[in-house]
DNA sequence: AAAATTAATTAAACGGTGTTTAATAAAGCA
DNA sequence: TGCTTTATTAAACACCGTTTAATTAATTTT
């Protein structure tokens, strides 16, 4: 059975050349400019072959919005270090807005574009499992602040949402290039000014 | 001098029939079924002549973008009745998520899709001037708020910009579907719920 | 080893896109 | 009327995602 193994690898192989080619071309140019004809140029492919290991274009960028999800779990490891919860909760906004404003495209990828949530809806697994256990993390930090005699007053899965929504909202309009509204002197800064407020915010709560 | 004045109307009018028409699919079926052909097709004209009345499709989805500002600030209008500055900000929040989930498609394209804006930049007018506007109205109204003691300790702009991300992030996660990771009992009113949480927020600054 | 079968790969096409160009039709003016 | 300007279009260009049928390569069977 060695050689249907071999085959197997192969296959599995070229696969991963051409989500290699495919991160390759988004990081570099953005999505809208990586193309099916683009990512087979650049492994020598035809282009057809690229639909013997995907089903269509959003499979593919669903793969790469998946290590998306893997490199920010990644840079969400050091919260193990932090015991206090709110404390902990201020630092997953830091991860997240600055894995954000470091990675705009793989951001925009994940919780803005159409493509790989479209993915999601029209296949089998009908959850957004990457998204699901991201904000699971979220709701479990803001489940241990109540505990902790935080957030009195407020209910636990709306304000987790609502808490999401704020750190997206500042890092969405950022990307989608809306923040040229604000006052000249403060555009530079103005998602981390913005961050800081909502920490002086959650202090409050 | 007559006839260079009708031609300009008629030239005027038919700008408008394109954009109607424009407006009329893009309602219709959401932007990205609006093709320039499709425009074209609905008003009887070949494709080409469009681009004697619009540089390019992102101008013709600019002037539609205008159009949904009108609408926005056309609903803001109620405003002037509320008095108290912090009720008023209040109203313009429900206002803005309620057009904003009336309008899914006019809101995309006034606030995450690329369109409109790459056309604000890719042109001589450099500022976003309808969206200056609506950050304006935003700005005065919490200057009216901190002016009435509300948000002390917290500096105007990037206050202004937080809330604003807080309403938008809700708003454009549910617009881009990501609004499935929340509990499946609270997800019909995920934002309506967010929004009442903000509001309890609001009341403690 | 040769033939038959299966798998991998491609060339070509389909129907779409935004945009530009050169030719045509229409309108206004002399 | 003919001349000039304007409005409009047909056709092409260079892309796009995707599907099909044909071709090449590899494997299995005879």
């Amino acid at each position: 059975m060695g050689i249907a193994d071999r085959k197997e690898r192969d296959k599995e192989e070229l696969r991963e050349r051409i989500l290699a080619a495919a991160k390759f071309l988004f990081l570099e140019k953005g999505i809208d400019k990586t193309s099916i004809r683009n990512i087979a140029d650049h492994i020598e492919y035809s282009p057809g072959i690229i639909y013997h290991y995907f089903k269509d274009k959003n499979e593919i960028f669903h793969a790469l919005h998946q290590l998306g999800f893997l490199q920010l779990m990644e840079k969400m490891q050091v919260l193990g270090s932090v015991r206090n919860p709110l404390e902990r909760l201020k630092a997953m906004g830091s991860i997240y807005i600055d894995f954000a404003m470091e990675n705009p495209d793989m951001y925009d990828l994940m919780f803005i574009k159409e493509a790989p949530i479209d993915h999601v809806c029209n296949t089998e697994h009908d959850h957004w499992k990457e998204g699901g256990g991201a904000f699971n993390s979220l709701r479990s930090t803001i489940a241990d602040c109540i505990n902790a005699g935080h957030f009195k007053g407020h209910e636990q899965e709306a304000l987790t949402f609502l808490i999401w929504s704020t750190v997206h909202g500042m890092v969405s309009l950022h990307i989608r290039k809306r923040c040229e509204v604000v006052l000249p002197e403060s555009q530079q800064t103005i998602v981390k000014d913005g961050l800081e407020e909502f920490f002086k915010i959650l202090d409050k709560l």
